[in-house]
DNA sequence: TTGAAAGCGATACCAA
DNA sequence: TTGGTATCGCTTTCAA
């Protein structure tokens, strides 16, 4: 059987307030008996019940983490951020997945919310209307990372603009005037759409017009990447010199290609890449990226609802990004 | 306020207990009423709190994973099968991350106690002793994943032996006599230890002795990979002709050092990796691996709990592996 | 500093 | 098919 706080009030002849107050150190009690309990509930091998005390204090130390089933090689990383952050402070990470299926999405959605998690990380990811709804209406707390949803919802993420603004600006000091942007270029999500609006906002802003820019592919993939160049596009003449790729994978995807094709880079086209993971330094040749703090995301996230400063109002924060230029930009100046 | 199952039945004009047993689909009651509840309760956004679910029923629908912290790419793929399986199930993952620091440990070995987690499941980790301990006493299952940690614990693994035969075999049929076994090649850990002996087994059923086997690395890593030919052996006389590598990111370490310094693969040396995750596809040579089915060990891992097989006695189940061939080996016959 | 007792929200047994 | 009620293990006033 298992050993509840009233056998170690038992054992300890005390009453069980006076144990849950030792045990949890809330309350007033003399540090001698207290002493004796903490030892007496080790020795009996005493475990709390977290959903007892979850029921009977009307909270819960649980926060509800979505991530998306699509590949996303960062999430490792922010999960990592997170969970630094809610070690010290004992809440619990309740990971979840979430994929296209609707009747999963309900069920991974009820999870959360019987299990009364006091906020929501949204892992890059723009979950149905209905889903932001509800948690709305149970007044859960709604952080995204890595984006910014709409004008209510809190956010810690990189500044996307400065993100592709630093990029175009690294190119263009480099000599290049016409660049692709590769990876996720569709007009159907949020996130997306507007990374292609800061790009082409900030051709513009270097005296390049949309004649100079252009896009391919739906996702982030590896693929995507390499039939940006073998299929999207004449790799014999390619109408740019340089390329943005939506995320490391798409680089790599990118530089496979045109290896294969005994093209080299970056002599014959110019990569950059959007995240700067570990893969960015395996790849060869080695890649100029934008790196982000993933990790940094992930605690300032934790320590933004742990402060309980994401009360009412919406919180956009920016993590700083890193350019790190490595080998795979072509001075054609 | 939340709406609590009392909230429901007032508002339907029944007693909790009918709601209860419609809500959760047990016992008897007319499909009439139930349809009735169940439009009631959605209307008024009812959620169970799975809290006080757990108390009263004195069962929980949590089951704990525990995931290294050190990097393990192939730690998404099972937890992606472990979930897949605790779908349908209606089981909760609590998924937790640990690293070395034994506060930590504590701490999270405490989440998951307190949880009442229904099993725990280990993912290629060798957990301390005192935690193994209590988590017997508490009489919680323990499953291991991709790795066998001793004659008690339950293990659901790729066939360790014939994966290291697997290559051993190949290498040889294409020639190679002096191998070395680069990455985690160390005797202080079970897992490590297991794989070592595998492999000079599996020379000596070549007619191999230790003469023809090398070792070097204590970890997983990029950095090991890339050493092994730069610092732990003289890149211009390697005294082997082939490498297998634990796993894919120490192969790729391989391939970009002997890349960088001029010497081709397979022609200057031949890789084979363990593992045989998307990276392998993406190396230049593509790389020869053994592929292990991850997902496939997680959902077979989930089930096996389920369906409550797992009780008393230790399970041992393996999972098949395949050899994928690709550009890595050279043929030196 | 300690104890008694009233919940917390659901389940499940036993009656009706 | 439905309802009453004890119970799960803990927290939290309020008194002692």
């Amino acid at each position: 059987m298992v050993v509840t706080l009233k056998d170690v009030a038992q054992a300890a002849n005390l009453s069980v307030a006076s144990v849950s107050r030792i045990l949890t150190n809330r309350g007033r009690y003399s540090e001698t008996t207290a002493k004796r309990v903490r030892e007496i509930a080790r020795e009996m091998g005493y475990f709390k019940n977290q959903s007892a005390a979850d029921l009977a204090s009307k909270k819960s130390r649980a926060v509800g983490v979505v991530v998306p089933l699509i590949h996303t090689n960062f999430a490792d990383e922010i999960i990592k951020g997170l969970y630094e952050a809610t070690v010290a402070s004992g809440y619990e990470l309740l990971i979840t997945y979430l994929d296209d299926n609707e009747a999963h999405q309900t069920q991974v959605f009820n999870t959360l919310l019987t299990r009364q998690v006091g906020a929501v990380f949204l892992l890059s990811l723009d979950i149905p209307a209905w889903m932001m709804a509800q948690l709305t209406t149970q007044s859960i707390p709604i952080i995204s990372l890595t984006t910014i949803l709409n004008e209510h919802i809190s956010a810690v993420t990189s500044n996307e603009f400065i993100v592709m603004d630093t990029l175009v600006d690294h190119l263009v000091s480099k000599g290049h005037t016409n660049i692709a942007l590769i990876g996720d270029t569709k007009l159907t999500t949020n996130i997306s759409s507007v990374r292609r609006r800061n790009f082409i906002e900030s051709m513009k802003q270097h005296q390049l017009t949309t004649e100079n820019a252009f896009f391919y592919g739906n996702d982030h993939s590896y693929e995507t990447g390499y039939q940006s160049v073998t299929e999207g596009y004449d790799i014999n003449a390619l109408p740019f010199t340089a390329a943005i790729a939506t995320a490391d994978l798409v680089g790599v995807g990118i530089v496979n290609a045109m290896n294969d094709a005994n093209k080299s880079i970056p002599n014959s086209l110019s990569v950059v890449t959007i995240d700067g993971l570990q893969l960015t330094e395996m790849s060869r040749p080695q890649l100029t990226t934008i790196q982000q703090n993933f990790a940094e995301i992930g605690r300032i996230a934790m320590n933004l609802f742990i402060e309980n400063s994401i009360d009412q109002q919406q919180q956009i924060i920016y993590v700083p990004t890193k350019l790190i230029e490595r080998d795979s930009v072509l001075d054609i100046k």
